[in-house]
DNA sequence: GCTGCCCTCAGCCTTTTGGCTGATATGGCC
DNA sequence: GGCCATATCAGCCAAAAGGCTGAGGGCAGC
């Protein structure tokens, strides 16, 4: 006992499992819940006040990952948000860091990566798989790069196959406009055409 | 011992440290070998001759499940496959039973419905998640969406972002051949634009 | 108060795309 | 041999998308 508290946040039941598995071999840890959804993680964050939350980002219908961890921050009640997600989108990376996670792991991380996240995590050091700090660190360099909100926007809606006409329909502004967000888009992308912005968005920024 | 004998394949080391605490409850069933690669999955079924394996279909580089699977039929040892996956495209689950899987379980299926997965495998029996049966039998009823090889090359290529020049240099074929490809393929995924078909090919076709 | 960024819009012109119709060749199947 | 699916190509036309230039309003930061 009185070891790092944990609580796990995954859909998926196998991963969860696996998990636990894995902290069941360091002594100092512990984990004292699951929980497989947003609004089940913050009710387990309220009654267990965990040290350490391991959450999924991709979560099924509900609340996402995101979003848990923002509520679980607003609670005010000291809990470190690690990631322990499958994709290293940019999109993703950059909404969780701003939400608060303390640190961002890929699922094929080393079980040691694991385990000095989540220890680092309690101590306030953030920490990151190597191709998820690169990404960021790739971004601080390229501030250009970054899409504003509404490009995201736009961008997202793209993804569903709409033409410019629909675009415009969708968000209220002129047929002009859309263009000239998509032209920035593209800049910002390094694409010219709307199929390979699609499916650099999918791929790169993780708009599934 | 005298259980069903079984290998993991998944290049995600909790998930199989997940499927090893499930399975360690059924005493009927025993693990008895993992890999993280389709390579090492194809080694391992030869040393060990397990009755059952349980692979995931995305595997980083290298040999990719399907591969795997059409590998290990053809070493003609007997194993029944079984792929247990995140995604249910359309493209993956055909491609799947083609290569000869025996069963088709989604990520997010629950410990009981695994279990009976593994156990109808060795008795030559085909278990898959109701999600998956629905879109095979969605397949099967209307067979005019399915795609023709070369319509799901050109359509792959297209996911990539290339216009129909490009797409014509890339498979040795004129631009207007590309078009009447396009045509097909958009009659088929019930979209009209590329920009829609590129969204339905990567969200169901599951061409990432 | 000026600067810079974001969001909005317009016009013009070229390229690309998509819809249509029709045609040839190949190979498998009954 | 005839049928059918597949793959290949052409031409024509309308619609959509993309590149370019220019411009106005709002708002934060210096």
């Amino acid at each position: 006992m009185g070891g790092i508290t944990v609580l796990l946040v995954d859909d998926h039941l196998v991963v969860r499992s696996g998990l636990r598995a894995l902290l069941a071999t360091q002594p100092d840890m512990d984990v004292v819940a699951e929980a497989s959804s947003g609004e089940e993680a913050l009710q387990l964050v309220r009654s267990h006040a965990p040290a350490v939350v391991v959450m999924d980002l991709a979560m099924g219908p509900g609340m996402d990952g995101i979003e848990a961890i923002r509520q679980i921050r607003n609670l005010g009640t000291g809990q470190s948000v690690l990631v322990f997600t499958t994709y290293d989108s940019d999109a993703d990376i950059v909404r969780a860091v701003d939400s608060g996670a303390m640190g961002y792991l890929l699922k094929d991380a080393a079980p040691e990566e694991i385990f000095a996240a989540i220890r680092g995590a309690v101590q306030g050091r953030s920490v990151m798989s190597p191709p998820v700090a690169s990404r960021l660190f790739q971004q601080m360099r390229n501030p250009d790069e970054v899409l504003t909100p509404r490009e995201a926007e736009l961008l997202s809606l793209l993804t569903e196959g709409l033409s410019n006409r629909e675009l415009g329909r969708r968000l209220f502004i002129s047929e002009a406009t859309v263009k000239t967000h998509l032209a920035h888009i593209y800049a910002k992308l390094g694409v010219d055409t709307r199929a390979a912005a699609i499916a650099t968005a999918i791929r790169r920024e993780g708009m599934r």
